[in-house]
DNA sequence: CACACGATGCGCT
DNA sequence: GCGCATCGTGTGG
């Protein structure tokens, strides 16, 4: 397989940052658009980049640091305007990367917990580990042309999105708010629990 | 102020 | 499958 070079025309859709409307939609809704979207960081002059495959939905439920709707020091940025960064230090050594929903005000957040085209990058901490985003990255506009921000991207022909339930939790663990794509290698554990659905049926059978 | 614990990952059994 | 590293954060006294 040769590696494919991206055309003129991909390159400039990797350039430009998603705005803010994209972000400013219920967070169910934005979960599923940002599989295949890509996540770009400018460090030192280079520019890291993976393909979202695996995310995972963040509200008002009981398993949301945001939970209860009260605000705090830490979750304060998932009340803000969408389409800025929630990056927060968990288990004394990990961070996990976030992006804010919904209108300002209303708290929710998307968890990516998986990205192929980087090494390393399956599970939340891992790929910020690969990414190279940690405290500093927490409270950025991903909209506002900075180094951190959002690509369009699509699903390929022949791939579809898988929903089930939520990873690593002990409450709200049936709600069905985790979404990946179906085999990819970045997609942090693969599901084994049989009421996992396919949202989105295959396209034509490859032959 | 004390303390329990976590949206994880790794190594060992 | 299980234990554990390691510390910021939230909660309660």
């Amino acid at each position: 397989m040769t590696r494919r070079r991206a055309t003129p025309r991909a390159a400039d859709a990797l350039a430009r940052p998603l705005g803010r409307r994209f972000f400013a939609r219920p967070t169910l809704v934005v979960a599923r658009a940002l599989l295949g979207c890509h996540i770009c960081h400018r460090v030192a002059g280079r520019v890291r980049r993976g393909r979202i495959v695996e995310v995972e939905a963040y509200t008002d439920d009981a398993a949301s640091h945001s939970r209860g709707r009260r605000p705090t020091p830490r979750n304060a940025v998932m009340f803000g305007p969408a389409g800025h960064a929630y990056v927060y230090f968990t288990y004394g050594m990990h961070f996990c990367f976030n992006i804010v929903t919904e209108d300002h005000g209303v708290p929710g957040a998307v968890l990516i917990r998986g990205l192929d085209g980087l090494d390393a990058a399956n599970g939340p901490a891992r790929l910020c580990r690969a990414l190279g985003l940690d405290r500093r990255q927490n409270g950025l506009d991903l909209t506002a042309g900075g180094p951190l921000w959002i690509a369009r991207g699509r699903l390929r022909p022949g791939e579809h999105i898988v929903q089930t339930t939520r990873i690593g939790i002990r409450v709200a663990i049936d709600l069905p708010w985790r979404f990946y794509i179906a085999g990819s290698g970045g997609v942090s554990r693969r599901d084994r629990r049989a009421e996992s659905v396919q949202i989105r049926p295959p396209a034509a059978p490859v032959p």
